[in-house]
DNA sequence: TTAGATGTTCAAGTGAACTTGAAGTCAAGG
DNA sequence: CCTTGACTTCAAGTTCACTTGAACATCTAA
C-alpha cells in the first residue's frame, strides 16, 4: 500500500495560494481535516489540495462556507474521495452554475435596454431576485416599476 | 416645469425591496442623495429608484459598494441623470459582465473534466485567479499542480 | 546540537454591508 | 387637536470570512 504523502500547512498554503491562517480557519469550520504529528503540527493528505481548490471555486460561484461545508459533507469524511465522489459533487453544481450564467446573460443583454433606457423595472429586478428573495419579503409592491 | 415627485424612505424601500436602514446607509456612504423636509425627513427623487436598482444589480455582479460609488460618480451629482448618462454607465459594465460570464462558462465546461477527474490544476486555478490576485501573492509555486 | 524557519493556540481585530435598539420627532387622517 | 404609523439620529451589534499578535513549541539542515 501507498503511504499517504503528508503535507505541512505551509506546503498546502503554497500549492493552493490560500493563507495558513485561512486553512486553520477552514479546519476549525470543518471544511478540511488534518492529522497531527507527535509534536502537534498539522499534516494534510493530498486530497486536501483538491478540497481547498473546491472551496475557492465554490466561493467564486457565490456559495457561503456553510453551503460549501454541506456540499463537502457528501464526500466520504476522512476517506480519500474517489473520482466518482468528486464527479458527483461537481455535477451537483451544474444547475447553480447554469442559473448564475443565465442571470448574468440576461443582465448583459438587457443592460442597455433596461438601465440604459431608464426602465430598470419590476421584471428586471425579479430577474435578479430569485424566488427565495422575493418570497421572504412578504406582500405588496416590491420593486421598481417606475420609469 | 415639472415638480419633482418626492418619495419618502418608506416608498423607496417598498418599490426597490431595499430596507430603509440600508437606504440610510447608502446615503451615508454617498451612493444616493436626498433633500429634507422642514421637519428633517428624507425625500428622494424618482431617479433614486434607478440608482438603488443599479446598486443591487452591481452587487450581483460582484462589485463592492466602493466600486459602485465610483461608478455612480460618473453620473451628474444632484442632477437627474439623462438616458445617455445611464447608457454610458451600463455600457462600461459590458466588459465586466462578459468576463464574469466567460469565467463561469469555463468553470461549468471544465467542472467534470477538472474537479471530476481530480486534476483541479494550476491552469484551472489561474482561470479563477485573475492577474490581480495572482500578482499580489508574490513569487513561487502558487496553486494546485497536483493530481 | 542548535539556529531559525515554520509551526502551535487563543483571543482579539478587521472590513464589508448592513441591522437593531433606544429615545425621540413628524405628518396625515379622523 | 390628537393619535398613530412612519420617520429621525446615534451608537452599538451582527455575520462572514478571515487576519493579526503574543507567547510559545517543533522541525530540519548545517
Amino acid at each position: 500500500m501507498l503511504v499517504e504523502p503528508e503535507l505541512t500547512i505551509g506546503a498546502v498554503s503554497e500549492r493552493t495560494g490560500v493563507a495558513p491562517s485561512a486553512l486553520r480557519f477552514y479546519e476549525a469550520e470543518g471544511l478540511i481535516h488534518s492529522t497531527r504529528t507527535a509534536g502537534g503540527q498539522r499534516r494534510f493528505t493530498r486530497d486536501t489540495l483538491r478540497r481547498v481548490s473546491f472551496i475557492r471555486v465554490a466561493q467564486q460561484v457565490g456559495l457561503s462556507l456553510d453551503e460549501i461545508r454541506d456540499a463537502l459533507h457528501s464526500l466520504p469524511e476522512r476517506r480519500t474521495p474517489t473520482e466518482k465522489d468528486w464527479q458527483r459533487l461537481s455535477r451537483s453544481w451544474r444547475p447553480r452554475l447554469d442559473a448564475q450564467i443565465a442571470m448574468l446573460e440576461r443582465l448583459r443583454d438587457r443592460l442597455d435596454g433596461c438601465i440604459g433606457c431608464g426602465c430598470l423595472s419590476l421584471r428586471f429586478c425579479r430577474m435578479l431576485n430569485p424566488d427565495d428573495r422575493a418570497g421572504e419579503l412578504g406582500p405588496g409592491p416590491r420593486y421598481v416599476l417606475d420609469s
